[in-house]
DNA sequence: GCGAAGTTGACAATCATTTTCACCCCCACT
DNA sequence: AGTGGGGGTGAAAATGATTGTCAACTTCGC
């Protein structure tokens, strides 16, 4: 059964209040500030029970770290994350889903699942690095 | 400057006979077994360079380990893996690259890199399973 | 309030990957 | 073909995220 406990009502809570995408680390340390005395070990497992529940999505780093977003939407969703501020959009693409699906089949594959992640930068990161351009550049 | 040195042919003589994408350790391993002495190291070092001259394709597992091939073509593609015996196709897909820029743009996001994988199980696969259903079942 | 069973947390363990560093060997030059 | 030097190598240690361990603790049904 699962019980709810002081802590797993912290990371939930911790997850809501933040937007972006964020490592087992990062919520274990922001807890930590926050005053609630939680172990690391409990971050990691909370955060796999959650992910597994569906609650939160997981995507891994370009360096292997798993990161985790409480998401809007509990279907199947992709997301286009700023690369500079973490700013993530939820997106779903049909489009992507059903060429997925058309490619597998002619290929002969079955039982399809496919993994889309966008990164970009967002506009007041293009914002704030294009101003360094013009201030450099005249 | 690159040198060529007897462990780095051996490297990229390994991926050419391979076809299926494969982790360092298990490129290792083949090469000790045919009778190369080679440090782990050193094969990391290698695949590391071979993916950042673009010669070789890395994704990651789903547990989060690197794997690499030796891929057809140099330009950007995307992959078509069978879960189940390793088999890669190498798809390209003009519509999901003018989707995610379209997305990403429709959100005020450049410079975009995007990750797509389709991960499924290939034909052959299905028969092997399939066939034990029918065993099975009849 | 009680007690059983799920939870916790400090720390050890794991495991892929990276770094270290002393020795090695490829290659341009002679 | 010999030589020098600087990149390359490898064994082992370091790193760093994540997972396992296990005794003590908390939650929830009764």
């Amino acid at each position: 059964m699962q019980r709810m406990t002081r802590q797993r009502t912290a990371v939930a809570d911790a997850l809501s209040t933040v937007e972006d995408f964020r490592s087992a680390q990062q919520l274990h340390e922001l807890l930590r500030d926050q005053g609630h005395g939680i172990g690391l070990a409990t971050v990691y497992r909370t955060l796999q029970a959650l992910a597994e529940a569906g609650v939160v999505d997981v995507l891994r780093t370009a360096d292997g770290e798993s990161v985790y977003r409480r998401c809007e939407r509990r279907e199947h969703h992709h997301h286009l994350v700023c690369r500079t501020c973490g700013a993530t959009v939820e997106i779903d693409g049909p489009a992507v889903e059903s060429w997925a699906d058309r490619i597998a089949a002619s290929h002969g594959f079955t039982d399809i699942t496919h993994t889309v992640e966008l990164f970009g930068t967002c506009a007041a990161c293009a914002a704030a690095s294009g101003q360094d351009d013009v201030a450099t550049g005249g």
